[in-house]
DNA sequence: AATGAATGAGCTTTCATTCAT
DNA sequence: TATGAATGAAAGCTCATTCAT
């Protein structure tokens, strides 16, 4: 992972992870096969992290809809996922998703889970509010602004902070659903 | 290009170019001198392109921001820039700026530019229209909106559409903008 | 010949050539069939310039062997001969000749009538001046001389002066052939 | 080295290299990491190897400045320097160092040191013998002839003998140190 | 479990040569 | 007589993969 985030994932040799791990040349496909396969684990394990922190996070969160869509969302702001370290392996991933059916499979899968909780989340919340946008609008809306906020951070992270890119997703939030975010 | 589309940057070799081109080996090299100042040539010619469209469509906008603002952002949803073949472009370059200096340059230089317009534009609304949100926020979360909704066109093509797309983002507008953006 | 001089026989193309000429890219195939044939002519008129400076040298010279062999080894230190631009020409065939039967044969041929018409200047001053030296250790020295000093010439340019090399030269004469070339 | 010998230094390719060896192509970048490099290291040994000899040669010498040079010089003819394999090398090595700075810098190197040596041994030899000769002429003659020599014997050598070769040398030295060189 | 020398396919690049114009 | 785009073989180099140790 480290050098995926230093060199590029389409840069990266086995003997730059060998010479990082410390060991020996021959030694990543002694562990992983293929390099391949390395990179697939690399996502899986990606992949997994992030779900590991989205399920504690709803779990932390109270019963009401509102108060979970804002973990969700919130989450994908928080250092433990929105570092460069990490949001570099992403973009990288994705870069390749679309020659590699594996990565696909992998991204594809969550992606649905992840647009489906937030289409429910705003489901009810439009139902309690009776507010007239379209739940998939709104579920678009935010899911396209979390990975276009994220991009900006990769690309010009030094004039950009994870409370601005918050305060992005809030103004939307504030405005759609005024009776649950209130400014 | 459409090797770029079909095998993604990190895979195409010069052979591939050169068949797709119903040419030899050699002639990349010898038009273009080496791979990487083919690439080059080709990022610059896609942003030429966009920058060609922008600012015809702004040319055709009428003098009001708000309708300014909606011309530039329904371009990024029509058909001749919204299209699989040119999203995959702009991914794979966007996937290779950290490594490249010369992608980063280029690239940089059109997201200032199009922050710069819609971040005068968002101003002059919100001058007009005496709305509480800040330019910033509300020019950071349409950009990141673009984005990531360019990014859901090219993962999930089939159940994408640019109208979905647009209303994702007039959502946005008409809540935050209601006096500009009437439903 | 001036490209050779500037990047070696081993690195010009027909592309540096073509260039220098001022002309198009296949001109040198047109002209000289092959860069082969190119090369093997660049040799001969090299020879043939060298040969007919030789003979007007001998043609100029007094009837005495001790003046033609003079002559014949002054004319190796006069700048129309003894210049960088040709040395570096010599020594560039020299280096192909092992590979080059072409190159071999041109040379080889030169070489024999020059220590021949040496060889029978010695053997004339020796019989003349009852000189212990043999003919042919004289002869091997001149040339040896001759030659070694050109590549002096040409590896360390500036430390080297025509006039210190003929000096070198003529130390030897004066020691062997005393009688001939008087201090 | 083999190669150089066989197809000049021009036309070996990192191919006949490892085929030479009996591996594999891409077997010379694993150890010489590119063919300049390899290059390199061969002049370095070639160069080494001669220094050894050198040094030795003038260790096992006497304390006389004669018997110095002449050892000096008499191991440029000795069969474990004056061979066509090793000549080969060095005539390679000196038709590239007008283009390639490395070979010259090394090159240089030791031309300085040998003509410095030789310098002060004939320096002596002359204070001693209260001699006219310049010290820098005999110098230029002596290393002039050497370079001479060797080049006959690459171009050609079946005509060419080592003890002729030295002949030369020592008809020189005799007559212009007569009486350090007795006939 | 680990090494690292060796492999060999595949890449970018160079360049002598060809040929329609 | 000249052009220059096009060819394609051959080069140097990279690197995932193998395997005896």
């Amino acid at each position: 992972m480290k050098c995926i985030g230093r060199k590029g994932i389409g840069s990266i040799t086995l003997g730059d992870v060998a010479k990082e791990a410390g060991l020996s040349q021959g030694i990543v496909n002694l562990h992983f096969h293929s390099k391949d396969n390395l990179l697939k684990e690399t996502l899986l394990w990606l992949a997994g992290d992030y779900k590991a922190q989205f399920e504690a996070a709803l779990e932390r969160a109270g019963p009401k809809p509102a108060e979970r869509l804002h973990a969700v969302l919130a989450l994908d702001f928080k250092p433990s996922i929105c570092n460069r370290e990490k949001l570099v392996l992403w973009f990288a991933f994705w870069s390749e998703v679309r020659a590699r059916p594996t990565y696909r499979k992998i991204c594809e899968a969550w992606d649905n889970y992840y647009d489906d909780v937030v289409l429910q989340l705003c489901t009810a919340i439009i139902k309690d509010g009776q507010y007239s946008v379209s739940a998939t609008a709104a579920t678009s809306a935010l899911t396209a602004m979390t990975d276009g906020l994220w991009q900006a951070c990769l690309i010009n992270s030094q004039s950009w902070s994870r409370q601005a890119a918050m305060d992005a997703v809030m103004s939307y939030l504030q405005h759609v659903f005024p009776k649950h975010f209130p400014a």
